[in-house]
RNA sequence: GGGAGCAUGGCGGAAUUGGUAGACGCAGCGGACUUAAAAUCCGCAGACGGCAACGUUGUGGGGGUUCAAGUCCCCCUGCUCCCA
């Protein structure tokens, strides 16, 4: 076979990406008004310069969607971005010198064109990065859209400070024992004025929504609702009193779930930071209240709140008033409670709850049981709290209800005596967008002595990150030190004032782009009403689990707050989720020294042994990561079989959703199918198949048929064929309607290979090339490049016609002909009392009296009832008969 | 501790949603071609028994519903994820 007529991706790939570029095949089309276009997206990555594993499948997934609905006749939009802000190239900056700008812009250039190997139907037009000003604009510009709503506010917030480098660090950058990652210096907690976002406005429509969002995972809406966490209690009042019982005229408001079990409380918690601790506590109390307060701030959240960690605390000497019963019980202050959870201030009920319980026990406070397990009447309790629910005992007027109940009336009796009400808390918490770094969108406000926080006036957008600045890793933020920046007149009164120097949370810039490649070149607004309505929302997304809750929920907060500011019509951005799994590589780790071994390094898969000390190792699949020498450089995959190989198997080798396990054999072996299609291409070719003229189109099909129908129809080979080529159709079409299966859509395309190859010979040209021209089509999505080079290599398209109209990937998608899988005779599977005893084939047309008679009669109905009549007969038509002795 | 999900050959995975379990592929074995190997092509292949026809058994374990269960119900075990 010559060399001209072998497979070799390296030598086609490159030449149609260039020519499906320069001839606009992934350009966006204009729709129609009213006209429905598809939106397909994938969630943008983090230009860190290294295209992996995780981001092919990612975009191989939504190129498939989208190509299959171009080839369905939609119009598509199928752009690519880059989230470019955010910590490594401040860090890159501050370790190397180099220009956070300038290298973030070569990590795109680098990774886009690793991106254009994989022949991906992107329409790059659309492009940005949210560090370049032409977007940031538009995320400042949005943000003092959520200012004028009252949707941006600031507080004091907790901040970890590094005291060494003086200077703010982000919570991943704290490590499990509260050091900097960097100066390893203990984090310290520090009270700073920061911005934040009220999404806590927008809970419940955030939690009633997802009831909506039917083409999202159930996974994914139930780790949402949790996180929005919605729970029904009360707010109850205890009235501060001194030593003598007489009230100071001040309240604790707590918040709890259970206000069924009050008569129980004998203690109430605030939290350390809570407003009236300084005010509250006694004389002889203030040291060790304020000694605990400081230990306190140097505890994480989860240190503090985690069920299994000790719980601290001190009593500061003052008491409350049990408002149900009346009892004095002393006020508290302990780590587990959280100022900003609820009201800052919790009720101990030691008997029927966990923390409350091992709090108690530790500092001997009294348990009061009044709650008892339904039908029972035991009073006492063993080893732990009760926590269910159950019936109150100990509580007055309240005696004898169950939980359910008592829940209703002590919270009504509490809002007509005065003392407390209903109240819905959320764990939901508003989202504190400040960030003390350089690298981010600049928050567009202007602090003035006289006027506050000042919006920078729309027309002076943007605010411009400043190029000068110096990075050194210590003090404040690099902009709080550039004064030239700092320094402006106040927009107000014009007098001298200071710009904000925080920079906005990077899911900020994310929580809105999918709005802007609707309409990326607009100078006047972040997009039209006309474009963003047009392409909105997005009917496919696609991108990893890790998202699911926080840009996913922020994105959908930005929707429906940009909906009430009448920007956008849609309520939802995404109308269907796809959560793709993650890429695993073969792992090799030595169990005795716990050290992973590079498979480079392994003699033998088979038995793979260390290197070093010929131990055996553990052989596992795990996420690819540069420190378990796992990860497969797409680079050097396409290299080697080129991009369709690798689009394959990652679309064959498990199901969109499930982990994949890379697998250089499978690799190999899913090179060898296309290895086989061009085979079977060029042997087509020898027989003079073609499909130029429309050859193998329908009404070519057709005359065919009706041509053979006159001559007593198709012969075998031709109607295997047929059946073949539209089994495929049809199971290919499903695979790609509704859930992606694309796993087994590859499959039957390897059928169908299967099926066409010994059938050449034997069926008529006219068929062949319908077989052929279905083939190609069916095969465009998933290996786009050599599809496009069958169809030429077929006549599909005479290398002069235009590639625009009459590429491979403009064609439409074929329809199954029903008439094609029409079988004379189908087996019938006979089953004896339910076990399969054998089938014979039976006219495909028979009722069901036929088919039981054709069964009873058939040797294995004789051998197995062994003469006698059977007492039952089922008879599914197509499909078995089951007779039963 | 609470919630969700998963469990099918040596491996990845299929299975009209209650109707022939193991499609398709990888790895394996046998054959053809070749001086030989690679590549390619053809074939075999859940397990157990049998020369074979064939039989028994089989979807993590146990029970149930049904003419019929990988699929539905109950209990148990193990793993994964989320929330504590």
């Amino acid at each position: 076979m010559s060399d001209s007529s072998r497979y070799q991706p390296q030598a086609i790939e490159a030449n149609w990406q260039r020519a499906w570029q320069d001839n606009g095949l992934h350009a966006t089309p204009a729709l129609e008004a009213g006209e429905q276009g598809f939106y397909a997206l994938s969630m943008f990555p983090y230009p860190s310069g290294n295209l992996h594993m995780g981001h092919v499948r990612n975009y191989v997934i939504t190129d498939v969607v989208a190509r299959v609905q171009r080839l369905r006749g939609r119009k598509v939009l199928h752009p690519m971005g880059w989230d470019a802000f955010g910590l490594p190239a401040e860090n890159a900056a501050i370790e190397r010198g180099v220009d956070p700008g300038a290298w973030t812009d070569q990590n795109i250039a680098s990774m886009r064109h690793q991106l254009d190997q994989l022949g991906l139907s992107i329409d790059w037009d659309r492009e940005f990065a949210t560090c370049h000003s032409d977007y940031y604009r538009w995320t400042q510009w949005l943000f003092l859209q959520f200012l004028e709503a009252g949707l941006a506010y600031r507080k004091e917030a907790t901040v970890n400070w590094d005291p060494i480098d003086q200077t703010v660090l982000a919570n991943e950058q704290v490590d499990g024992e509260g050091r900097s990652w960097r100066s390893g210096a203990l984090v310290e907690k520090r009270k700073l004025r920061q911005w934040f976002l009220k999404i806590t406005d927008y809970a419940q429509q955030l939690l009633d929504d997802l009831d909506g969002l039917e083409g999202w995972p159930e996974r994914v809406r139930t780790m949402q609702a949790n996180w929005i966490g919605r729970s029904t209690g009360a707010e109850l009042e205890f009235a501060v009193v001194d030593a003598d019982g007489v009230p100071s005229g001040e309240q604790i408001t707590v918040f709890t779930t259970r206000p069924d079990t009050l008569f129980g409380a004998t203690y109430v918690v605030l939290a350390p930071e809570h407003a009236l601790v300084p005010s509250l506590t006694s004389g002889d109390q203030r040291l060790a209240v304020e000694a605990f307060c400081d230990l306190v701030s140097r505890q994480s959240e989860q240190d503090r709140t985690a069920e299994d960690k000790p719980k601290r605390g001190v009593p500061i000497g003052a008491q409350v008033r049990n408002p149900a019963n009346g009892a004095l019980i002393p006020l508290w202050i302990a780590d587990y409670v959280l100022a900003d959870y609820g009201t800052g201030a919790v009720m101990g009920v030691p008997a029927h709850d966990q923390r409350d319980f091992l709090f108690a026990r530790q500092y001997e406070l009294p348990v009061q049981q009044v709650i008892i397990p339904q039908g029972s009447d035991e009073h006492a309790f063993e080893g732990g709290p009760w926590t269910e629910a159950g019936v109150l005992i100990h509580s007055g007027r309240f005696d004898g209800l169950r939980s359910g109940e008592a829940k209703t009336a002590i919270t009504e009796a509490a809002a007509a005596e005065g003392w407390g009400r209903q109240r819905v808390q959320f764990r939901l918490r508003d989202w504190l967008i400040s960030r003390q770094r350089y690298w981010g969108c600049p928050i567009p406000v202007i602090h003035c002595d006289s006027c506050g926080a000042v919006p920078v006036p729309v027309d002076q957008l943007p605010v411009e990150l400043p190029r000068d600045v110096a990075f050194t890793g210590k003090g404040a933020s690099p902009l709080a030190q550039l004064e030239s920046w700092v320094a402006v007149d106040c927009p107000c009164c014009g007098q001298p004032a200071r710009r904000e120097t925080d920079t906005m949370d990077t899911f900020m810039c994310s929580s809105w782009y999918f709005l802007r490649y609707s309409d990326p070149k607009n100078t006047q607004l972040p997009f039209s009403r006309e474009a963003v309505d047009a392409w909105l929302p997005v009917d496919q997304y696609v991108g990893g689990i890790e998202h699911a809750i926080l840009h996913l929920l922020y994105s959908r907060f930005f929707t429906k707050v940009l909906r009430d500011r009448q920007l956008l019509s849609a309520g939802e951005p995404f109308t269907k989720l796809l959560t793709q799994g993650m890429v695993q590589g073969v792992t090799y780790k030595n169990p005795s020294t716990g050290k992973y071994i590079p498979p480079s390094e392994v003699a033998d898969s088979a038995d793979p042994r260390d290197p070093l000390t010929g131990e055996p190792l553990d052989t596992f699949y795990e996420k690819m990561s540069k420190s378990k020498y796992n990860g497969v450089d797409p680079a050097v995959v396409i290299d080697r079989y080129g991009a369709d190989t690798a689009r394959m198997f990652i679309l064959f080798k498990a199901p969109p959703e499930k982990d994949l396990e890379w697998d250089d054999a499978d690799v190999e072996g899913q090179f060898r199918f296309l290895q086989r299609l061009w085979r079977l291409v060029d042997s087509a070719l020898e027989r003079g198949c073609s499909l130029a003229d429309n050859a193998g189109t329908e009404p070519d099909v057709q005359r065919a048929l009706a041509q053979a129908q006159a001559q007593g129809g198709l012969g075998e080979a031709d109607r295997a064929l047929r059946r073949a080529v539209h089994t495929a159709i049809t199971a290919i079409s499903d695979d790609l309607s509704g859930d992606y299966q694309f796993n087994t859509a590859v499959s039957e395309l390897m059928k169908l290979s299967n099926a066409m190859a010994p059938l050449l010979a034997d069926s008529q040209p006219v068929l062949i090339n319908e077989a052929l021209r279905s083939l190609v089509i069916l095969l465009a999505p998933f290996a786009p490049h050599l599809a496009e080079e069958l169809w030429l290599k077929l006549g599909g398209r005479s290398a002069s016609d235009s590639l625009a109209s009459n590429s491979v990937h403009r064609q439409a998608w074929p329809v199954a002909d029903a008439t094609a899988l029409v079988r004379d005779t189908v087996p019938l599977v006979i089953q004896i009392k339910g076990k399969v005893r054998g089938s014979l084939e039976v006219p495909a047309d028979a009722d069901k009296a036929t088919l039981e008679q054709l069964a009873l009669g058939s040797d294995i109905a004789i051998k197995w009832l062994e003469g006698k009549a059977p007492s039952r007969v089922i008879v599914v038509p197509g499909k078995l008969v089951n007779l039963v002795p």
